[in-house]
DNA sequence: TATTGTTATACTCTATAACTATA
DNA sequence: TATAGTTATAGAGTATAACAATA
């Protein structure tokens, strides 16, 4: 083995291990929240709601088309956990959270990382390693060569 | 805020940080797979198969079902890039790559590891520190000293 | 003319259930 | 009886395209 090979072996156990990860991290995000009777992808919605936002800001953020936001926005109205109210704009309707929709908010917020791997498996010092590593992962445009100076 | 919501805030963070990355990685991989002319889902199959495996065992590394393995295998086989060869036991058939396949393996493996995330973005001491935590995230070794509730 | 949200419809991925052929 | 693979069908999740209201 080169060592160019070896180093692109490597990558692809990083790149396998990461997704892996996330998968099980998904898992358990449907797993945490189905005894609270709210479907994965509403309750990933509602956890998007800190504020009222336009439903096309949320399309954006769940990188999704509008009509399926319009799809959530009509489930969620159903379990009154959100009501469209009229933006200054007047073709915007921004979703914003009902009593009921926070309360579920709260839930899941302390039960999702409560259940959370990262606290599970992970000390606070090994945490606090991985941060920055995650967050150049995740730059737009870090390069390789600056390791030092992390964004945001 | 207190010590726990803190803390519990930080996980959250990092757990949309790895979803998010994941989610990256997963796109990153249709787009470098997609100039190849095989389905992601394909692709992925096709990288798992460096040697003949058991349509049930790919299914166990999927996590799928027996059904959307031979779903797979079908259209790998109208590809040309796999073969049905029987197994010893007369119930079992393994998939194995054609010539064909062997190359398209290599191509995928290849364009995958070069536009790898892992190796844009993260220099050769961080993948060093970041392989270890990743591996006890996944599990593959034990807990840290907190071996508290069984899980999923 | 371009943009927001809606509607109706269609597609992709994946599972379930029933079946066959072995074991 | 239990297991490997197949078939046909169904469902969840999400997109596309055409549309109405507003900018």
């Amino acid at each position: 083995m080169t060592r160019r090979e070896h180093r692109y072996a490597e990558a692809r156990r990083l790149s396998q291990l990461l997704v892996t990860i996330a998968e099980q991290a998904k898992s358990d995000f449907a797993d945490t929240v189905l005894p609270l009777g709210i479907p994965v992808h509403l309750a990933r919605a509602v956890l998007m709601l800190d504020q009222p936002a336009p439903m096309r800001e949320l399309a954006d953020r769940l990188a999704c088309d509008r009509s399926y936001v319009t799809n959530l926005a009509d489930k969620l109205e159903e379990r009154g956990l959100v009501e469209r109210v009229p933006g200054e704009d007047r073709r915007v309707k921004l979703l914003a959270l009902t009593d009921a929709g926070v309360s579920m908010r709260d839930q899941l917020s302390d039960a999702v990382a409560e259940r959370s791997m990262v606290l599970r498996r992970l000390t606070d010092q090994q945490r606090a390693e991985l941060a920055p590593l995650l967050e150049q992962l995740a730059g737009e445009q870090s390069s390789p060569e600056r390791s030092a100076s992390t964004p945001t």
